[in-house]
RNA sequence: GGGCGUAUAGCUCAGUUGGUUAGAGCGCCACGGUGACAUCGUGGAGGCCUCCCGUUCGAAUCGGGAUACGCCCACCA
């Protein structure tokens, strides 16, 4: 049956039809854990076997503020060429779609875009009439983006469609934040954030606007016996200095490092360590740098590495706080000029000199922002987890990627994401923003807050017979003696008017009686691990002055009479101690605010335990527990009521923590949140899509947040369900404008998909945007290369015409015969099974096959070799040839051929494909066809054909250098040599292939012929005869002969290089002999003729 | 400031482990209605492979440095 197909493919007229066909099929959406939408199948058993490989990506979700711009068009069409292969394979293939709620972003567009316009802000509408706002934009964008999405041709199963805050998110965030809160992953510590004292809010940091200004930088010393000076512009904050940073390698302050010193800056009394941080830039100021960490996000992170004292100087109000002397209750620019009245009047203002820097200010108000420490939630990536075999997040993350668990593609994001994972610090996920993830904590309100204090009360245990002797106890469970129990029995009284509602202990016999002792009213006592005495290893047992002696190396430090050992060598540290204790703070404050605890323990963990209440060093805290049933207490400011969980608890005064997460927080939880996780995973089980789908194969995204998304979803992947995400990350570069530059909005050089795919059809430009495509390479586009592209298509189209004129549509292989092939038959045949395995033809040409190159992700080569074999190889040749050496066979391999052709493209261009597909009758679609695997096996050596080829392209080229007319037909003879048979068989190729040959003799060899031009392919000899031409033949011959000689020369030197013969290896030598040879032997001929 | 990437024809890019007279597409030029395709065909002209130094018998390819551009991160006291 042959057909008439019109005569230019019109990509409009048939898109949304076949895309329509495709969903309705349900071929989109694997065997689901879940009802299908609209009774749509899915993957019936022939197309997908029971015991098929899974094959899934999660599309990363495009941010809900704007519509695709055309690099989400180019993940789409590099992720719908994975899946679209991997479901012709026969894999369960799922591709899952969603969006994005950007938070920041999105309240950022909605506020500044829209309100903006009708001069409101976000607070004069209140949180839940903006809310209400951004909800009304983002379904408008969600909507324009779906439909971006299938014009795209995306292959996504829409019945899993997902929106990261979405209800089934929304709980699943939720459970995320409590579980990791339990499991000790979430934690509520203080940062250095941006405040607004006018609008009396935090700030984000995309609130922030920078402004500059010109400002005074001030020299001076803090006092006369500080040893030199620092320059700052904010005088005032230097109140709550605590430290000067120094550059390490800076010589003027080597010697001060690590020296504290007593300073009267003003009138107050201050203590001022030197510390060196290698991010002070010696040529600034002098140097050297105050360090605030209360009010600067720098100075606050060195003050944690360096575990400095934090002074809060400046209120909510933007007043200097209480207890500053004069200074207190006045503004910042009041304090500011009296501290600079005082420096002058002592005569240490050094310098005074103009600068320019950037104030930071509000974006509403313009009010100069003041960074304050406030409570933020974070993920701790440092902590040991539990469920993480011991090992923190970070740990487990960078494991993956060493072990090569995960591979990234190209390989060179691998260290990037490993350079960035190690430096990471734990991650501060919640934002001071309205819209996101509400944070699922809750407090008691405000009125009850006042009492949520605890009251702690700590004791260090009585005397034992050990501490007598002077021996070293640690964990050696030794009990209290007599006298320990008298002395703790005299301690009771102290307790008599304190109602102390719990008592907890360390687990050791000698605190364990203490606390009996102690427990007058006899509360609960809870026993805790994490109250044990430090373990000294090997020292356990043995008395303090022989370790002394028999361990003069070991670092110690003597306070308070008593001495201090720094390093054991197979016991725990003192920061070991202290993150325990610690953890132990964190954990009664959230359990037990509002009441007096009493908590029995021994010397070092209690002096730890000091130490972190007072947020000094640990060296500081030695010595406050010297002796036994020492008792102190300590007013323990906790986040008082505080909840956590899925559900506010019950009774109407608590409230919800303001703060929204971090984008990423839910982001990151994509690969499993849209698998139907927590309700898929119980006991630690998997089941439904997440037992099916996860882990999941590929992630493919821009490699710009491949340390912002890809870094989180790992971490929460093993957190959540203990697995990686995925297998491979595959990164695609972005897409720039024609002259490389970033297409943005403003720029207007930006390329709008939907445009581009109105003017030239979606497959020409999903083409565009995977030729010459490289993984992690940044891709220029312009439309000139879409406009090909859609001349591609529409030659495949043309070709597929040409064919249904030619042939009937159903054939098989079995059908052809043979036997009855011609040269070019085979060549063709050989050539097509080169695109699906190697054979013959790849491993004389080296290429990889078009599956292998899917195979490892390299798309553009794979496009350009069907695109090769479409253009040159089957359209320029074969069907050139099929127009006169016609047979039955032919028609058939040329159905054959385009049948497996368009498997082969469907990936990539799949609506024409599948439109060609649909003329053949083909009752299936072609989507679910399977890959070609069965070559046609019919092996010839390619260059038999190439010899014709080449004396075809010679006789052409020379026709076009003499400009001899088309018309004008030419008498042509070959000296064939040992070629002639095959020569004299393919002749009708040669007369007939536009060569314009009038009469063609092929003779073994023969005389010179004059009067002819006189071409060489080798042993061939060509000549066309009656050329009148003259001097035109021979400027060509002495170009030609020009040509061989300089390349004759450049092969001789090599060759007489004594050095290239002694040391290239023998088979260079020899082939390069070989061409000197030929070289040679072709010049001859010239030079004959 | 730190990390990473890129630099090859007018443009967009290939160039596998060092051995090519350095390739393709677009554009350009010339010719051309030939059994599908002018959204086409045939042919051609275009290159100090950014620069410098080194390793090597041999470098577009490997190493070092410079320059330019891009991306990410930090910082601007």
């Amino acid at each position: 049956m042959k057909k008439e197909l019109p005569k230019a493919y019109n990509p409009k007229e048939v898109e949304d039809k076949i895309y329509a066909a495709w969903e309705k099929s349900g071929f989109f959406q694997p065997e689901a854990g879940q009802p299908l939408a609209d009774n749509l199948d899915n993957l019936p058993e022939k197309l997908c076997k029971k015991d098929a490989k899974t094959y899934t990506i999660i599309l990363p979700p495009p941010n809900i503020t704007d519509k695709l711009h055309i690099g989400h068009a180019s993940i789409i069409a590099t992720q719908d060429l994975m899946i679209r292969y991997h479901r012709m394979k026969g894999d369960r293939t799922l591709w899952l779609p969603g969006t994005d709620h950007a938070a920041i972003a999105t309240q950022n567009v909605v506020e500044k875009r829209l309100l903006k316009k009708e001069g409101l802000s976000r607070h004069d509408l209140g949180r839940e009439k903006f809310l209400k706002k951004v909800w009304e934009y983002l379904k408008k964008t969600q909507a324009v983006i779906l439909n971006q999405t299938k014009k795209m041709g995306a292959s996504l199963d829409w019945s899993r469609e997902a929106f990261t805050l979405d209800k089934q998110r929304v709980e699943a965030v939720k459970k995320m934040f409590v579980d990791m809160y339990k499991a000790g992953a979430i934690y509520r510590g203080e940062r250095v954030i941006n405040w607004c004292p006018r609008c009396q809010s935090t700030l984000s940091d995309d609130e922030v606007e920078y402004k500059n200004q010109k400002t005074k930088l001030y020299t001076f010393k803090y006092s006369k016996n500080f040893p030199f000076a620092i320059a700052t512009t904010r005088p005032e904050t230097k109140l709550g200095d605590t430290a000067v940073a120094v550059n390490p390698k800076d010589k003027r302050y080597k010697k001060y490092i690590g020296k504290t010193y007593e300073v009267d800056f003003c009138d107050i009394k201050l203590k001022i360590k030197i510390i060196a941080d290698r991010h002070v830039e010696m040529n600034f100021g002098t140097g050297a740098l105050g360090v605030t960490p209360a009010h600067s996000m720098a100075d606050w992170q060195m003050a944690e590495k360096n575990r400095l004292k934090i002074i809060k100087v400046i209120g909510e109000d933007g007043k200097i706080k209480n207890g500053f002397g004069e200074y207190s209750n006045r503004s910042v620019l009041e304090a500011r000029k009296i501290i600079i009245k005082k420096l002058k009047k002592d005569n240490l203002l050094e310098k005074e000199e103009e600068i320019e820097n950037n104030l930071s200010v509000c974006y509403r108000c313009d009010t100069a922002i003041e960074p304050l420490p406030s409570k933020q939630w974070f993920v701790s990536v440092d902590k040991k987890l539990e469920r993480l075999g011991g090992k923190s997040l970070k740990e487990k993350a960078i494991e993956a990627a060493k072990n090569k668990s995960i591979e990234f593609i190209p390989d060179r994001f691998e260290k990037r994401y490993l350079d960035w994972m190690e430096n990471m610090h734990d991650w501060c996920i919640s934002r001071q923003i309205w819209f996101g993830h509400r944070i699922p904590v809750y407090y008691k309100s405000k009125v009850k807050n006042q009492k949520s204090k605890i009251n702690l009360i700590i004791a260090r245990h009585g005397k034992t017979d050990w501490n007598v002797r002077g021996i070293m106890q640690g964990q050696k469970d030794i009990p209290m003696n007599k006298l320990g129990e008298e002395t703790t029995f005299k301690l009771r009284d102290k307790f008599k008017n304190e109602k102390i509602d719990l008592i907890i202990t360390s687990p050791l016999k000698r605190a364990k009686r203490t606390a009996e002792i102690l427990n007058i009213h006899n509360v609960e006592i809870i026993e805790d691990d994490r109250l044990k005495e430090h373990y000294y290893g090997m020292f356990e047992g043995k008395r303090r002055d022989d370790v002394l002696k028999e361990n003069p190396d070991i670092k110690i430090v003597e306070k308070n009479g008593a001495t201090f050992w720094l390093e054991i060598p197979d016991g725990e540290s003192y920061e070991d101690v202290r993150k325990r204790v610690s953890d132990f703070l964190e954990d009664i404050k959230n359990k037990y605010a509002g009441k007096t605890i009493l908590v029995v323990s021994h010397e070092d963990p209690l002096d730890m335990m000091h130490a972190v209440i007072n947020n000094i060093s640990k060296i500081e805290a030695l010595g406050e527990f010297t002796s036994v049933s020492t008792i102190r207490r300590y007013e323990l400011d906790t986040e008082k009521n505080i909840y956590v969980g899925v559900k506010p608890p019950k009774g109407d005064n608590w409230i919800q923590d303001e703060d929204s997460l971090d984008t990423w927080f839910s982001s990151g939880m994509w690969t499993f949140s849209t698998l139907g996780w927590p309700d898929n995973f119980k006991n630690g089980k998997k089941s439904g899509d997440l037992a099916k789908f996860h882990p999941t194969q590929v992630l493919g995204t821009g490699y710009e947040i491949l340390t912002l998304w890809v870094s989180r979803m790992i971490m929460m992947s093993l957190f959540a369900v203990n697995e990686i995400p995925f297998e491979k990350v595959y990164l695609n570069g972005m897409v720039l404008d024609e002259h490389g530059k970033k297409m943005s909005k403003s720029k207007g050089n930006g390329i709008d998909p939907l445009v581009v795919i109105d003017k030239f059809g979606t497959d020409a430009v999903r083409l565009s945007l995977l030729i010459g495509n490289t993984p992690g390479n940044d891709m220029r586009l312009g439309e000139e290369k879409i406009e090909g592209c859609r001349n591609f298509v529409n030659k495949l189209w043309n070709i597929s015409r040409y064919i249904y004129q030619m042939s009937d549509v159903r054939c098989q292989m079995s059908d052809v015969d043979v036997k009855k092939l011609t040269l070019a038959d085979k060549w063709i045949l050989t050539n097509f099974d080169s695109l699906i395995d190697v054979d013959i033809v790849a491993s004389i040409t080296k290429s990889k096959s078009a599956t292998e190159f899917l195979n490892c992700y390299d798309f553009s080569f794979a496009a350009t070799l069907l695109q090769t074999f479409t253009l040159d190889f089957f359209a320029d040749w074969y069907l050139e040839i099929s127009k006169f050496e016609k047979s039955s066979e032919k028609n058939k391999i040329l159905i054959l051929i385009l049948e497996k052709l368009l498997k082969l493209w469907h990936p990539f261009i799949p609506f024409v494909t599948e439109k060609i597909w649909k003329e053949m009758d083909k009752k299936n679609l072609l989507m679910v066809e399977k890959w070609p695997t069965h070559k046609f096996n019919i092996s010839v050596d390619p260059r038999r054909f190439d010899i014709i080829q080449n004396i075809i392209k010679t006789i052409r080229n020379s026709r076009s250098q003499y400009k001899i007319k088309p018309s004008q037909k030419i008498k042509t003879v070959i000296y064939a040599g040992d070629k002639k048979e095959l020569i004299e068989s393919q002749a009708h190729l040669i007369k007939n292939l536009r060569t314009g040959i009038s009469e063609l003799k092929i003779l073994e060899k023969g005389a010179k012929i004059k009067d002819a031009i006189y071409l060489v392919i080798g042993d061939i000899e060509i000549y066309l005869i009656g050329m009148i031409d003259k001097k035109k033949e021979k400027e060509n011959l002495q170009k030609e002969i020009d040509n061989l000689e300089k390349y004759l020369i450049q092969l001789k030197n090599k060759l007489d290089n004594k050095n290239f013969i002694a040391n290239a290896p023998f088979k260079i030598v020899e082939i390069e002999k070989n061409k000197y040879q030929k070289t040679k032997d072709k010049l001859k001929k010239y030079r004959v003729n």
